[in-house]
DNA sequence: GTGAAAGCGCTAACAG
DNA sequence: CTGTTAGCGCTTTCAC
């Protein structure tokens, strides 16, 4: 800046006056300075602005992992909304692991982020204290930090949408329904179980642990959980899975295990639709949620805040639609 | 820090020196350091620190969209190579748009990124020149940047994939092939297109130009041309896709087109392989290319270029797949 | 071992 | 309309 001063023959603080368009330059003093900013190929560093304006005009995004679907879809709403507020977005992939989530916000945090969007993988966040006591603002996304903590959190229905899943299952005639789920761990795996719970007490049919399963998505455990569900000796004749990853490694477990288990046997209804469920056969009913949404809805959260809108913690839920496609309205068999 | 320092009774270089893990501090007087940063709740900021060292610890991710599989596949890659490297990573969406592009990699570079891994929208880079001149280092992924540019690029094997699909086709007896392309200004669609032009060629069948057609992969549009494509008087008895997202759109189109013409009737091969292809009826034989491998060499390149390597930039192609699974074995009917 | 001074590139607050 | 001065929070250089 110095540089494009000294060749403009003007003051620096010119110089800074033209590259940020601020009024009360003339235009013949801009034109030249325009040019030799041209001449010099200058641009001005915006962490040097960062540091003396204070914002710096940037969010961090901690999901679980971009390559999922589910995410990935959040991810696009939220880097939408930055844009549109003039932000840009540092994002990162925590996998699932507590320590690997609390690095990346903690470097966001060093970097000093306006705000963050966090799906966080673990549920204490203690560590999170300093930072908003600085003023960073945090808000987080499908799913709650834990206790201590008080910030904005947008989160779907988990609890009604599974519980309707299972009711339509129980609509269509079953009475023995297996509840595939991610890990214990996950909060939304556990509140999808609840509303598993809540649809069979709700039809005043008995909750039967031997018929729950709960795990990584992975193919090997989906198979062997699967294999131990059909062999019992009152085996169900329908399955709700408990989000995308899961439904996906059931069908294809489904698929491997001997034909006679075929997916057009057993009824199915998945929480989270996914791309080409309605292609497969029989289609797939699913709990939709709207991962978009969800994103969207958390960015704006955060941009209101930064706004200086004050108040107390917000709590918002996103709905969930049930969208049947055929899977889920198989009568039982056997 | 200066207040740490105060609180500390040390000099601000202590304070600089401890929170550095600098050697040649007192273990006791770095012990107080610590405590008073405890106290304070001190974290560095790194902007300020970036400013004064030069380099930002971060670089700049440009791809189309996120939330398409095949581009979070290969963000998850580049952000795990960043991380490896003690790099944050700013993402953006470009959606296919030039003007965004620009935007997007302007913000970065005037954040002062390390580097760049873009996945071009526009042809046009020579806004990239003075930003290429005062350092930054970029990479190109998935397609190459337009003529006057030198920089590193990483593409899969369009040309070859399609070869190889199309031949494919032919082997099991196609003669009227259809070829259905995202838009024709996207580089790998045209090059994907020369890829089924030379596999015709090698067959010594004509390329017939009824038979093709290019553009947004979108549900309307395609089930337009593949009503248009049905209803030639010599229709094609097999689809060559150019790309994941056509694929699909297609298989969609074709589900809603008159039953005579499902899926079942028509074979198909298409480039990407995407997730469920195993699982649809018949299951979709595809060009698999490996988006993350894709990010990985990109992100790869980006930090030995980082490291110092020099070189004339490189260009490093990623082979394709054939993945046979059933779609693309059907006989032609008619 | 520790500290004081200078300055990275910019903008805020005034002065002319 | 334009320029000067100070300082954002840190690291670098050199002196103690």
């Amino acid at each position: 800046m110095n540089d494009v001063a000294a060749t403009a023959g003007v003051a620096l603080k010119t110089v800074s006056r033209v590259v940020n368009d601020e009024p009360g330059v003339n235009a013949a003093t801009a034109a030249r300075v325009r040019q030799a900013i041209e001449l010099l190929g200058y641009r001005r560093n915006d962490g040097a602005r960062v540091l003396r304006r204070g914002r710096t005009a940037s969010i961090g995004l901690v999901i679980e992992d971009v390559a999922d679907p589910f995410y990935s879809g959040l991810s696009r709403a939220v880097e939408d909304i930055a844009l549109r507020n003039g932000c840009l977005v540092l994002s990162g992939s925590s996998g699932e692991d507590p320590q690997r989530e609390r690095e990346l916000v903690l470097a966001f945090c060093a970097r000093r982020v306006d705000g963050l969007v966090i799906v966080p993988a673990g549920s204490d966040h203690a560590y999170l204290t300093p930072e908003l006591n600085a003023g960073i603002r945090a808000v987080f996304a499908d799913r709650p930090t834990g206790p201590g903590l008080d910030v904005d959190t947008v989160l779907c229905d988990n609890i009604g949408g599974a519980r309707t899943g299972v009711a339509h299952l129980i609509a269509h005639g079953h009475r023995r329904i297996g509840y595939l789920g991610d890990s214990a761990a996950i909060f939304t795996a556990g509140e999808r179980l609840q509303g598993y719970r809540e649809a069979l007490e709700d039809a005043d049919l008995p909750y039967d642990e031997s018929l729950v399963t709960m795990g990584p998505p992975e193919h090997d455990r989906l198979h062997a959980d699967l294999q131990a569900l059909l062999a019992l000796q009152d085996p169900p004749t329908a399955l709700f899975t408990g989000n995308g990853r899961t439904t996906v490694a059931t069908l294809r477990a489904l698929a491997t295990l001997s034909p006679g288990f075929a997916g057009d046997q057993i009824a199915l209804v998945g929480f989270d639709d996914f791309e080409l469920a309605d292609l497969l056969t029989p289609a797939i009913t699913v709990i939709a949620q709207d991962p978009a949404r969800l994103g969207r809805t958390a960015a704006e959260l955060l941009f209101r805040r930064l706004a200086g809108e004050s108040g107390p913690a917000e709590r918002v839920q996103i709905p969930t639609r049930l969208i049947p496609r055929g899977s889920g309205e198989l009568p039982p068999r056997g």
